[in-house]
DNA sequence: GACTAAATTTCGGTA
DNA sequence: TACCGAAGTTTAGTC
């Protein structure tokens, strides 16, 4: 890994076109060839980059490149697809490398699974006498988080969301719509169940007859460590 | 802007649960106090971050951590939520400050608007008699791309994606429910134009009876281009 | 401030 | 490999 601290302006030309004017930034060439661009503030996220697999060409500046004060020029290019990044160099403040060797990769833990998970084992959040069927329930269409049967004995199909939002009604209503066209499970009733459902969200899903049900995660992790505690 | 290369592991907790064992890694602070950190490999995303604004502790590592080997650990805090980043130091490999400076910021040209203006400009890509009323449309739940009228002077109401999607032909079926209701604009039919439209896209707007029309970006550009030289 | 839609989305899983 | 959906999504724009 290469990191240089320079005044650079960077040119990229792709998906979209974007421009960075003279400014002090942090470049960093990695070890597979990607080259990120970051300024001091702002966010996580680069400025500007490109993504492996992409090759790096120092060129020498151009004659009116040179007037301007550009000292070097880096064309970096995707292999795959016709973007550009082009960085003008016109001075180098810092400049060192690194031997980082490979990283073990980062192991997560929670999100939305998780609260499948938990909604699963605790199935009775959905109401008396609910059973759960299994989850993700394949679908021609792609899987639904959650398939279970009411106390009548009828399906009941959940979609869980970290946060309720339209698309995420839209995406249960497709589900309900292919699988009540299915005898066998036929008539399927919808659950919608968020940490948090946008008011947007909720008039749609009431609407169409989808049912709202807010999960308190912190509880159900609770419950689930007592759980844990017992056995 | 602080850049350090560090043997560390890192724990957070916040969202989601992450771990990351010991490694060599490039640690960056920058001046906000937002905290990144970096492999030498894999995508311009971090492996592991903190949002401004943030605090960043450094605190001594307790007897159990010193016999492991740990020199400093790093306790960076979301101000606003309960977000915990810990960075367990080994041994620091390179540590330098730079000062930046402001970043004048990134200038953008181009994606889904350049898209939306080129075929404003080339409504006949529509087909023949299409004549365009006017682009970003308002209704009451957001703005149409496009409006158009075809040869018989008819509505048309145009959503346009770089790639097409599901979602992008429900955003628009919610768009022509709504100004279906509109006696002065009903009927209104539908068209998806996108530069690439996913197989159940395409089969969900054909269900709805939503015309899809394929961009060719380079080639609208290219006409583009040539207005621009005549004029 | 709330909400919606875009992103050079990226990333992971599965058929 | 294509496709689908999640993401600690983040970010930008509008009402």
């Amino acid at each position: 890994m290469r990191l240089v601290i320079a005044r650079c302006s960077v040119d990229y030309a792709g998906r979209l076109s974007a421009h960075l004017p003279l400014a002090t930034r942090l470049l960093v060439v990695k070890s597979d060839g990607s080259v990120l661009v970051h300024s001091d503030s702002l966010s996580y996220k680069p400025l500007n980059w490109m993504s492996p697999p992409c090759t790096v060409a120092v060129l020498d500046p151009d004659p009116e490149q040179l007037d301007a004060g550009v000292t070097q020029i880096w064309k970096v290019a995707q292999a795959k697809t016709a973007d550009l990044l082009v960085i003008s160099i016109y001075e180098i403040l810092h400049d060192t490398s690194h031997d980082l060797g490979i990283d073990p990769g980062l192991q997560k833990d929670g999100a939305e699974a998780h609260l499948q998970k938990l909604l699963a084992e605790q199935i009775e959040l959905l109401g008396d006498g609910f059973t759960l069927v299994r989850r993700e329930h394949m679908t021609a269409i792609g899987p639904v988080d959650i398939l279970a049967t009411d106390a009548d004995g009828r399906s009941v199909a959940v979609e869980i969301k970290r946060r309720g939002d339209i698309d995420g009604v839209e995406q249960l209503t497709r589900y309900l719509e292919l699988m009540n066209r299915d005898p066998l499970l036929a008539p399927v009733t919808g659950v919608f169940a968020a940490q948090e459902i946008k008011p947007q969200a909720r008039t749609l899903a009431q609407d169409r007859g989808i049912r709202c049900l807010l999960l308190d995660y912190d509880a159900m992790r609770g419950l689930d460590d007592a759980h844990m505690r017992l056995f």
